[in-house]
RNA sequence: GGUCCCGUAGUUCAAUGGAUAGAAUAGAAGUUUCCUAAACUUUUGAUGCAGGUUCGAUUCCUGCCGGGACUACCA
């Protein structure tokens, strides 16, 4: 049990046992105390005096006294500041913590274990991957180990829209511009070889357009009539009845992108369990639409198309089925939703989504709900803000759009070179270096993105965000590799001595450090990785301010050098597994 | 028009209704005969505006101002 949980039950069993009521734990607040006071946790007793007609100084004198006689080995002093019951923990009792954790990490015990599909990155096949991907991709992947790490079980999916008009825009440019050229013709990574043909549609599009323009016709009428626009229209209809040159080009295509996404990838370490295909999802939900008619839920319009009214919720009517008797996007997911059920009889389902979609997943989880689907209750969209430059939105038009392999790139040069200017790691071969490298970079990107509540929208500055110093990823790799170049040179002894009292900055980091499998629950239930990116932050800040002021190899006795070494330990461990559930590496050297 | 989200140091981010609103970065001043200075120490600097609820509000409520998203027979 953490030591706050013991603190509240402690609290909740004192003030029962003072005065003769049931009391739970969950209803005693406490903080750790600011550091201007005396005190490690303090218990906030404003919110008691109103239910225990006591005043606060009453209580806090009655409820010290209790708690120091009972558990003196826990506190070892009390002291009340206005509304404040200050408690100081024993030296001990965290030493004691140390000598059972300094080894491995601190255990994270479930409460319930509960079967979770996460989705998460589910791009178009028509463009490599972007800025906007890499936080749906790191945030996603980390909840996930995340909620394994707090005991759940995970299966991590993916939904590839792999069809559709917008494929067809860069099939239809392949056609029409290529000469037959290949990534392997034009050493080009796939999925950006596809992207570029993507690019070339717009243009032309936007090239004909204005020649339509220019005969007198209106905007709105150039677009549609446009011949590569018509071009396209036509194949996506031969896609649907099957075309065999289209299917042939189609899957052709698909397969340079997807080379290209794993290596993406493999290279920043995203996986998943199961991937489903639009392709081969798309007409699932058809049968939703019969089934709803049946049950009233849907009802159909003069015109033959299908709607639902959520006006009563607060919403509009949404349609559901076009009236060629066509699916449209929300009637793809319902299918979708029902399939992922039949796959995986999940408790719950997680999509990794932008907020951008937060209406779409409201109505599609009502209406599953108004059809009476089980599993319905168990949607939730996890919805993050989407990355933004300083000038705004990234917008493909005008070209702003950050590409997620060329910041890569570009963060791997400046790992490099900044490695050059501190050079502790000459003994490292070239493979070595280059692994380092990749460590550093993808360390400072996703440390970057991910320690940003998810919830809310951020800033990308290409200028500034590129960062080693600080609140970074890189900051806590070189922490823990400054901690493993001590315990390169000595390693903890077996036994530490547990009576022995604790320096100021020793006992602050061992405070720190045993509330780990806290917080990690505590970001599963919230689905925060942020959370715990914050957490390791904290933790390298206060090692290193602790690695100043004290001397580990030189400690002033051996019992305290002992000390220590343990504490660097554990330092280690809960750096090393808090970054790896966001994704991040942490080298032995750098 | 309707629905929803967001306004915190120059900038990028924190703060389950709790004590004097924390960090980082940028600016200023320091720390290396000593375990990795990608570090550490000191310092300047912020809750959009106006009300309300509360012992207590960055947090909850109302209004205003400013920014954004959604509101497609696109996906």
């Amino acid at each position: 049990m953490s030591l706050v949980a013991r603190v509240k039950e402690a609290a909740a069993k004192a003030i029962e046992a003072l005065y003769q009521i049931s009391f739970s734990a969950d209803a005693v607040l406490v903080n750790q105390t600011k550091p201007e006071f005396e005190g490690d946790y303090t218990i906030v007793l404003f919110a008691l005096i109103k239910q225990l007609k006591k005043s606060p100084e009453v209580l806090g004198k009655e409820l010290g006294d209790y708690l120091m006689q009972q558990h003196h080995d826990l506190f070892t002093s009390y002291n009340i500041i206005k509304g404040f019951l200050n408690l100081t923990v024993k030296d001990e009792y965290l030493v004691q913590f140390l000598s059972e954790n300094s080894t491995t990490v601190p255990l994270i015990n479930p409460d319930t274990t509960k079967k979770i599909i996460i989705e998460y990155s589910s791009p178009n096949t028509n463009k490599p991957l972007h800025l906007g991907h890499l936080r749906n991709i790191f945030y996603g992947w980390s909840v996930a180990q995340i909620l394994k790490a707090a005991g759940q079980d995970v299966m991590k999916t993916c939904v590839v829209n792999d069809r559709g008009v917008h494929i067809c825009k860069s099939m239809i440019a392949w056609e029409q511009f290529s000469n037959g050229a290949t990534p392997e013709s034009t050493a080009t990574k796939g999925d950006h070889f596809v992207g570029d043909y993507y690019v070339k549609f717009s243009n032309e599009h936007k090239r004909q357009i204005e020649e339509l323009i220019a005969t007198g016709i209106s905007k709105e009428e150039a677009e549609k009539r446009a011949p590569i626009m018509q071009q396209t229209q036509q194949m996506l209809v031969d896609w649907e009845k099957g075309k065999p040159e289209v299917i042939d080009l189609w899957k052709r295509m698909n397969s340079w992108v997807y080379k290209g996404f794993d290596q993406t990838y493999q290279r920043i370490g995203a996986d998943f369990d199961k991937i489903y295909y639009e392709s081969e999802t798309y007409l699932l939900g058809k049968r939703f639409v019969e089934e709803g008619l049946a049950q009233g839920v849907l009802f159909k319009k003069e015109d033959g198309s299908v709607w639902i009214d959520l006006t009563a919720e607060g919403l509009d009517e949404k349609l559901v089925l076009r009236k060629d008797g066509t699916s449209v996007y929300i009637t793809q997911d319902l299918g979708l939703a029902e399939e992922k059920y039949q796959d995986f009889h999940y408790d719950q389902s997680f999509y990794v989504i932008a907020d951008e979609q937060n209406y779409h997943m409201k109505v599609l989880k009502l209406i599953l709900q108004k059809l009476g689907k089980p599993y319905a209750d168990g949607i939730q969209h996890l919805s993050y803000g989407m990355v933004e430059l300083p000038s705004g939105r990234m917008k493909s038009r005008e070209g702003t759009v950050v590409d997620a392999d060329d910041l890569i790139d570009e963060m791997v040069k400046e790992a490099a070179a900044k490695t050059k200017e501190k050079s502790k790691v000459e003994e490292f071969s070239n493979e070595e270096l280059n692994q380092l490298y990749e460590t550093i970079a993808l360390g400072a990107l996703k440390f970057f993105l991910i320690k940003v509540d998810p919830k809310k929208r951020m800033v990308f500055n290409p200028e500034e965000s590129i960062d080693f110093h600080g609140f970074t990823g890189p900051f806590i790799q070189y922490t823990h590799a400054r901690i493993k170049s001590i315990l390169r040179k000595e390693t903890p002894s077996g036994s530490l001595r547990t009576d022995g009292t604790l320096e100021k900055l020793e006992k602050e980091l061992l405070l720190l450090l045993e509330q780990y499998p806290q917080i990690v629950k505590d970001a599963a239930t919230e689905h925060n990785p942020a959370a715990v990116a914050n957490y390791v932050y904290s933790v390298a800040q206060t090692y290193n301010t602790f690695y100043t002021a004290h001397s580990v190899l030189k400690a002033e006795d051996e019992e305290k050098k002992q000390l220590r070494l343990h504490l660097c330990q554990l330092t280690a461990n809960v750096l090393k597994e808090g970054m790896y559930l966001l994704g991040i590496n942490v080298p032995e050297r750098m």
